[in-house]
DNA sequence: CATGAATGAGGCTTCATTCAT
DNA sequence: GATGAATGAAGCCTCATTCAT
């Protein structure tokens, strides 16, 4: 049979991620058949094998675009900005923003880390490692200026993080709370549990 | 052949729990064969079959069988206890040993919640609800008696489970900081977080 | 556990062959498993063991003891009976009342041949040829005394076998025609279709 | 490692159907088993998967397609024969030819049946019933013609179908009787059996 | 670039059977 | 004589991947 009309080379790409993105956030990597992705997308199983190398790579693409775009994204924002508050409230204010909006990245490289070729994994880590840095940093920068009150950066910086992050589990799009407020609320705790 | 001598039913299945439990944590329900199972526990695959039902099922119980134990021994836990905010130091303090010395369970019960079958799935929610629910009351008694600031409890809690539950994915025993300092650390901010 | 009260020796071997007989005509010798049998009959599959000596072996003492008891009936059936003609109508009413009353038996001894292993094969289908015999040889004493035509006995013969004996795929023993309506039935077909 | 030489689609399709049929025939639907059924084609068992949805469909689609092309054939045969005699004999001949000549897919049709799963089984059942109905349908034009003495055409024409189906059984092409003398045989005792 | 047919490994589950208790 | 736990083989089916067309 000929290749359906309309279909060409870097559009089917993308709906590959696209679908791959969404199978995975639904039934984890594991658990994602590469039937079911070509399925998604109009194509033969075989054909996945036109655009991508392997199922690993895939998850590994998806993975390493979506980290380097949060680190990018997140360097834009806190771009210019001083002082260890406006930071964090910056950071704070991106990290739920994204998380929002882009819950099937976000959540895929969370629980799909162990998934991963030990390669991989350490290629991934190290970039959500730059991710957590930067908060660290930020919060060692205030305990230094006398503003938060840490005992210890990392574990402090891990408990924001998760609780940040954990919205993605539970944030829909129209639910009670609005974008703005949602973030109003954790701002504050987070800035009031810093406190000195 | 004959069985091994020394096997037992009821010592086998404590073996196929323990292991199912680890394996389920290091690798995910989906990644985990049955063949690796068995391997683990020195029987071969079919004979797991007189001690489980299913795979599913095994994941289920496990599932169970420790969120049950959760709401006993949290209940337990705050049993007479008077105050929001004592309740609430009991709370985390409780919550976070549990997830330091617990991590499988925990892990598994947070990370497996979509493989479980539809029946399956709607009781174990459920079962987390009921944990939940017990955060959200003491957050709005507090609330009520003026003590806790918060917009809406239920958000609020959910912020300070996730950070909580968080920890399960990078305590180590013998790490930098021991149980009882991450303990203190967690409890003095999120009571400063929830200052009014 | 110890055993279900009443349950004895016997009568549990007995519980097995009429459950066994069951299973066999609904689903098949293949399709029946023990562990069905076993439930049926109330006990472990393993106990299944102190009664049979194997699957096999439970179908062939099955069509055995059927075909023995066949043959015994139809001896004293046909016992004393002079001439061709009351000699095949005895035979007809008989083949049609036992093919009647034991359809499961008669099923199985059709349907589940070839599951026996080549040596109960070989026994149960001399029992069968004798049992064909007795038809062929009141076929051809017709045939010598004139009364029948017949080109070919055992042709003919196995014609009005398969004719009577495909009652038991559709008979119901409350269906519109009774048992001696059906037995007349088929005589005067036989009986006409042998006329020189 | 890549694909025999010289295999393709529709003729690897061809070779399943072709041993399905044979290996159903010889040792039953539940008895076949797909590794047998793959060894016989040349292809690994999941290479089965290609050309069939399920076992259980294989065995739908050779019978729905035998019976289709069972009433089709009988169709074309007694298209404008005229009077219940002739298109007894008709018949009868059409009946016992495909019998001899179709052994295996007739067999299966008739001892198979209780393995279709039940949507399959009406629908199967239901072609069944359309050829019957034919036979029955000339023995009560025969009938209401004064031309055949029949109690009841359903009974009766159960009873001639039995008979005649009964040769796949027995018959062998090279046997001590012909085809022509076979079915002279029964038409013959048909006719007889039916006389007024 | 898409297809469809192939591979070989492996998935979960059931099977008949054995045997210490 | 019943039980329950074990075995090893086998059941059907799905998997990711390859490759000639």
């Amino acid at each position: 049979m000929t290749r359906t009309v309309g279909s060409s080379g870097p559009k089917t790409l993308k709906s590959i991620r696209k679908a791959g993105l969404r199978l995975i956030y639904e039934h984890g990597y594991e658990a994602m058949s590469l039937r079911q992705l070509a399925a998604e997308v109009g194509i033969q199983v075989g054909s996945l094998y036109n655009h991508i190398s392997t199922k690993q790579d895939l998850l590994y693409d998806l993975m390493r675009e979506h980290l380097e775009q949060v680190l990018d994204e997140l360097e834009e924002t806190l771009k210019g900005v001083e002082g260890p508050v406006e930071l964090l409230k910056r950071f704070v204010a991106f990290h739920l923003t994204y998380h929002m909006v882009r819950k099937g990245e976000v959540f895929i490289a969370n629980s799909e880390l162990r998934c991963l070729e030990p390669n991989h994994y350490e290629e991934i880590v190290v970039l959500r490692r730059h991710y957590e840095k930067r908060l660290i940093d930020i919060l060692e920068a205030g305990k230094a200026a006398g503003l938060f009150a840490t005992v210890d950066a990392r574990v402090t910086a891990y408990g924001i993080l998760a609780m940040l992050t954990g919205i993605c589990t539970w944030f829909r799009p129209h639910g009670r709370l609005g974008k703005e407020q949602i973030i109003e609320v954790y701002t504050d705790f987070v800035l009031k549990g810093l406190k000195p």
